[in-house]
DNA sequence: TCGAACTATACAACTAGACAAATCATAGAT
DNA sequence: ATCTATGATTTGTCTAGTTGTATAGTTCGA
């Protein structure tokens, strides 16, 4: 039996720590003096633990100052009605996308499943990242019927928002039908764009949007980084 | 004629130092580079021989420290009433203890069920670390009704004792209502506080103390290390 | 032939101490 | 009141030493 080291479970619960709120958005952590005198370590063992807490950007370190948290576990609205960039800003938080892939291809068997598609119809792909004030919160992959809306992809590009996009294609309006919730693990590209490590646990949701009429205008899969989210019911 | 192995004679003479006092408790033994020099074996064949002594108790390896000579196993008493520091005291022990964490949230089931409280109520948790010269005995999280002892967080950081905090809260007595006790593993967690390794025999106990009136007012686990301590049964 | 005892080597994990660089709090001077 | 100098605090970096673990090989006796 490998016994997991020291630096690494420190990292642990000083990230559980941090994640359960215990220290909040912007706080200062104890000085590393302290923390190696509490854990009853070398101040080496603790650098080691936060420098991987660092790399996560779950904190940031300034010389001569401190060791200050820089993200607050966000509370991501899941509901009927879910409009991402607005909640975060409620909350006081940044809310940013960076676009991965925008491309139009024929969709596989459970695209167009989901959106009550013949199988091999031609979807487009809009896959990007979620950023709360510059931290990885998800990965999301949402497909869309290509011959319904076709101007998408360069509506999307130019305004990176799907309601909008979906206006401008003629949905005013839309309601999430289904959600889907699992738990996963990171695979190794994941890591690398939610800045986490591979085997971190992933929450990943599955929905589809329909417009008024009850048609399907959006398949989206996202992949929230289970440390940073906690995922919370709307019910309206 | 069976010639005994050069790591039980390196053992011998190491003990033999040891109990006759060329070491005194707390004293750090030579490196296992300069012992394996001195007898001119390989360094394995000298930590063969400590790795013995470890196990009889004798002493402690710290990693990247050194080797150091231990005391004898703490005798922790157990009874309706407790009074630890006393107890250490009075066989010539120095205890201390070490706080983790004080803070003040709601109560998960089996805390409340313990304090028949309504689940969710708010607790006091008081978490920290028992040191008998020095080494770690035991980690403790007691929770306390937060509602009936509004200031015990402020008290505890003041006096750190619980009897006295209790007190200061109106509990002029208490006594224990009832005691359960487990064979757990260590977590990697428990490791670094306790200074041992992962997976290293662990008692857990499991106490509720309750008021004159029968009012349980602390429910308390404590993690002794399997070790370093042996519980005694006080009939009081 | 097998296993116990021992050697040899290398690397990982952790400790120990020192000093540099950035920051912060505060007393003192203007 | 504001600015400044100073000292304490805190993180960054470096060197060195110590135990833990893994692998591979040798010797010797049953």
């Amino acid at each position: 039996m490998k016994s997991t080291p020291i630096w690494q479970a420190i990292a642990g619960t000083l990230r559980q720590d941090i994640v359960n709120g215990h220290y909040g958005q912007g706080a200062k952590l104890p000085t590393e003096a302290t923390l190696s005198n509490r854990f009853g370590v070398n101040r080496h063992t603790v650098r080691h633990a936060l420098k991987t807490l660092a790399e996560e950007g779950l904190v940031q370190p300034r010389r001569g100052a401190g060791v200050f948290v820089i993200m607050a576990p966000t509370d991501y609205p899941i509901g009927r009605r879910v409009r991402y960039h607005q909640n975060l800003r409620a909350a006081g938080r940044v809310p940013a996308k960076n676009v991965l892939l925008l491309e139009t291809r024929p969709g596989n068997a459970r695209e167009c499943a989901g959106l009550a598609l013949p199988l091999g119809e031609s979807v487009h792909v809009y896959e990007g990242l979620s950023l709360a004030d510059g931290q990885p919160i998800a990965i999301f992959r949402s497909v869309f019927p290509a011959l319904r809306f076709a101007g998408l992809i360069a509506d999307l590009r130019a305004y990176g928002s799907v309601s909008t996009a979906l206006r401008l294609g003629g949905v005013a309006d839309y309601t999430r039908a289904s959600t889907r919730l699992n738990a996963k693990l990171a695979t190794a590209t994941q890591a690398v764009h939610l800045k986490c490590s591979e085997g971190a646990p992933i929450l990943r949701s599955i929905g589809i949007n329909v417009d008024a009429d009850g048609k399907p205008v959006e398949y989206g899969r996202t992949w929230f980084s289970g440390d940073r989210v906690t995922l919370t019911l709307a019910d309206d």
